[in-house]
DNA sequence: ACATCATTAAACTATATGGTTGAATAATTA
DNA sequence: TAATTATTCAACCATATAGTTTAATGATGT
C-alpha cells in the first residue's frame, strides 16, 4: 500500500528541490540538459545526474536530437504519487464537505 | 515556485517508505509510537525518529496521554504537495479531456 | 518506594546523496 | 581535419540519512 518500487522512485525523485525545479522548467518547455543548467548555480554534470534520477523515475523522457538530449515530462509518472497524497490528505472528503457547506449556506439565504 | 521550506519538508518526509507507511497506519487510527512500532521490523527508537521527522513536516501531531504520545495525522500539511503534483501531473487537463471525450461519445449515441 | 513501560536523547556506524573535477565519446561547426 | 559543444562516465569528497545501542527521563501500577 505504501507503494511499488516505481512510486517509491517518484517520491524520492521529488524530494529534491532542484529536481522539482527541473520538472517546473520542463513543464513550460522541453529542454536539453545544457539549457536546464543555465537556470542553476551548479555544474552541468550535477544537473545531468538529476536528470538521470528523474528519468529512472520515469518522470521525464530523453530523446536524441543531434548532439542534444531533449528532455520532456511524462506527466503520467506522477499520477500514482498524486493518488497516494490525494487519499491521505483527505482531499476529496474536505472538498466535498466544503461544497456541502456552500450548498447549505445557499439554501438558508 | 518549487516550494517553501515547509513544502520541502513534506516532500522529504514522504520520500521514505517507512514514513509513508506510518501515514497510512495513522490514517486508519491514531496510535502511540509503540503501537506504530509493532507494524515494523525496526527498533522503537528508529520509529520514534521517523515520527519526529513527520512531526517537523507538520504531517502529524503528537498529544500526550499519560505516558503515551498519541500521534494523529494533520491532513492539511499534505495539501501544498498535493497541489504541486496535481499541477505538474497535468491531472486536471487530463481529467477534463477524458470528461469531454465521454460527453462527445454520449452525444453521438 | 520500586519496577515497568513509553518516550527522548546521545553516540555511533554504514550507506546514500548531492556535489565536484577530469577524461572519454559523439555530433557540429569552422 | 581540427576545434568545439553536449553528453556520459568514473573517481572522489563531504554531508545527510537511516539505522543501531545505551543511557536518561517521566508517568503507571504494584
Amino acid at each position: 500500500m505504501s507503494g511499488s518500487t516505481e512510486t517509491n522512485l517518484v517520491f524520492s525523485a521529488l524530494a529534491d528541490k532542484s529536481r522539482r525545479q527541473i520538472v517546473e522548467l520542463l513543464h513550460t518547455k522541453d529542454s536539453s540538459i545544457v539549457e536546464l543548467t543555465q537556470s542553476f548555480d551548479m555544474s552541468f554534470q550535477a544537473i545531468s545526474k538529476h536528470v538521470r534520477i528523474l528519468e529512472n523515475a520515469a518522470i521525464l523522457k530523453k530523446r536524441k536530437q543531434g548532439k542534444f538530449m531533449i528532455c520532456s515530462l511524462n506527466h503520467q509518472a506522477l499520477t500514482d504519487s498524486l493518488k497516494w497524497i490525494s487519499y491521505y490528505s483527505n482531499f476529496w472528503n474536505e472538498s466535498f464537505n466544503k461544497l456541502e457547506g456552500l450548498i447549505k449556506k445557499q439554501k438558508n439565504d
